[in-house]
DNA sequence: GATACTACTATCCTAAAGGATACCGGTATC
DNA sequence: GATACCGGTATCCTTTAGGATAGTAGTATC
């Protein structure tokens, strides 16, 4: 293992925390099974409550409504009601959910080669036997 | 919100499925409250069990090792055993885990970033009271 | 022979996430 | 006036993650 590769846990135990830490929070942001499926519904344009139940096909409307609020606290969605007759209410993402965009490839990026990798060993140690 | 920039999610369904497993595997992997400490720790090179557990502070030996053996199986962590008397037992980092250091970096400087902007945010919200 | 260390496992418990189901007020439609 | 749609909320329940506590087999130390 070379250390040099490492910098971002280089032996500073501050610097160190601080890191876990922002890591923890990019994390959390993104934590729990609707998040990514509703950014991903949202990308195409703004969409209403009911829309986006049917778009995700299985989820609750108490666990949509919290997962929305959430996505509103950190900025990455914005709610709009028109005056309609009834209201109409509708969630798009802000410009700000594009900063996202750059964790989201790597990630995807990540899990891709993962899945790979993980195939490769085991026909190595099937081949093995 | 400008379409060419969410190329990633573009509008195939599958493909988008696709992206969004794969970034749901990279979130799992790192998922859990000790994964990236526990990675952090093993970072300055081997170390034994009751090294790590004594490192982390909090850590119940259950958890320690559920989660040692989840990195072992993605293949983030190596455990060798040592034929001493009595047997002696190290865990370290694989090369396969400098493959997450990009992901972690992104992860890390997203939060940050995001920190800062939270802060933005709540001070135009006080200035505008 | 009592105590202590290592590397764990086993059992029980708690808190949080997520889900099922029912309901609400408002409006529109038949 | 009954039914249906919208945008949710309220209540209860299950599942999961994580922790507390105790114990185990083997060895070494006093």
């Amino acid at each position: 293992m070379n250390d040099e590769q490492r910098l971002h846990f280089k032996h500073d135990p501050e610097a160190c925390k601080a890191s876990v830490n922002a890591v923890r929070d990019t994390l959390y942001v993104l934590s729990g099974k609707w998040k990514l499926p509703l950014i991903v519904s949202l990308t195409n344009g703004p969409m209403r409550f009911k829309d986006i139940q049917r778009a995700l096909g299985e989820i609750t409307p108490k666990i949509l409504s919290k997962e929305l609020r959430e996505l509103e606290l950190n900025e990455f969605v914005k709610r709009t009601v028109f005056p309609t007759t009834p209201v109409t209410i509708t969630y798009e993402l802000t410009p700000y959910s594009q900063s996202l965009d750059k964790v989201i490839v790597e990630l995807r990026n990540w899990g891709l080669e993962h899945r790979k990798h993980i195939r490769e060993s085991m026909r190595k140690r099937s081949e093995e036997e």
